[in-house]
DNA sequence: ACCTGAACACCGTTCAAGT
DNA sequence: ACCTGAACACCGTTCAAGT
């Protein structure tokens, strides 16, 4: 009886973050409270702040901590540009559908750290073989990762904001379409219906290939 | 003195989401709270739930107040279809950079009432007439949608999350670059350092051109 | 260096009343 | 129909201590 059995691994910004991960992947974004984080560890909520300075800093780690799960080996340098860049752009999305309910912060944050910025350069780095000039390649990225982040969200839907009025988002969905009259929302009553027979996926592609064949410099 | 002339204009929901937009762009988004909404009103806090069930809805209400400022009158059904799209992810931008702090709310949450959706469908008209199948519109418009709140959000930066620890955003960013060590990071620096002297209204025009020449259909 | 206790100044929301 | 009062069950964070 010399200690007691609790899992007392000693706290540390990274153990920290990997929790506050896991919390929002199993239950929502909500749930990640420093209150509820500290419990989960086994300790007082103000053990927290002193390895993470506030809960804006918890969110960048949260960003990092996803971004890094980006597997940067598949970019084969030898590959074509368009191929190179679907393929880091479908890594992404890996991650992204992996981690739905960390989306709505890893979209809204910026990444700040090395370790988020690294798929960065890795998208840059692309970029600038494919021959797009450096003051553009920025923008570049951005659209590329807003086009992820847009399919994903189209994928796995917000369970944030609404918790659950008593309705699965494709309830919910349906319900808006009902309301629409046929009269002023016919593109919108006629795109809904078709792309349910289309899967995430293949909708996905289709943008991809689209943005990568704009990107891609006219041939000279 | 026969009534007090407070601005007793009597409360609506339209009133309550104007008023709640207002404070988003005077002060942010966490300046936003149903009792500091609610004392701006000359209420009491739950006054506020008669006309709106929650916060979430309050939500929804500023994206359809934000996204109906878009001017659907630009649509020109005679333009050539790369302009009409041009022209509407432009209309898209004029009123996201006008609500910058609402710009993680429109973000984050798929349009869900009739107000909102009304620039969807414009858009998916305008795809439609542009040859893009019905199955892959909303794919489409979700690419466009997500280019334009990607280049927005370049532009104005997140003052939600961090409140203010005592920097400006470019500070941030450049304290941010700082740190990176030109080894690993060279794409980055690069085209960091490259992208100043661009506005940003440019590299916006660059993402859209490319996305829209990827999106128009191969002529026949 | 690392963690705790107690407190502060807030939140959104429910529930029962008032008019 | 429209608004109020009082309360509940939470938040993030500061500040002074403990070891």
């Amino acid at each position: 009886m010399a200690e007691e059995p609790r899992e007392r691994t000693a706290l540390s910004r990274r153990r920290i973050v990997q929790e506050a991960l896991r919390i929002v992947d199993a239950e929502g974004l909500r749930a990640l409270t420093m209150r509820r984080l500290a419990s989960e560890l086994g300790v007082v909520p103000m053990a927290l702040y002193y390895h993470v300075p506030n809960k804006a800093a918890l969110y960048d780690g949260i960003v990092e901590a996803v971004m890094s799960e980006i597997d940067i080996s598949v970019d084969d340098l030898a590959a074509p540009f368009d191929q190179r860049l679907k393929k880091a752009a479908r890594a992404y999305r890996e991650v992204l559908v992996a981690h739905p309910n960390a989306l709505p912060v890893v979209a809204d944050r910026s990444p700040n750290t090395t370790g988020a910025l690294r798929p960065v350069e890795t998208m840059l780095r692309i970029l600038r073989d494919g021959g797009i000039p450096a003051a553009d390649s920025l923008v570049a990225v951005n659209v590329v990762a807003a086009l992820v982040q847009g399919a994903a969200r189209m994928e796995v839907q917000d369970d944030l904001g609404t918790p659950q009025e008593g309705c699965s988002p494709e309830e919910q969905q349906a319900r808006v379409a009902a309301t629409l009259s046929p009269e002023e929302f016919p593109c919108l009553l006629e795109a809904a219906s078709a792309v349910s027979e289309f899967s995430y996926e293949a909708q996905f592609e289709f943008g991809l290939n689209a943005l990568v064949r704009g990107l891609t410099p006219p041939e000279r």
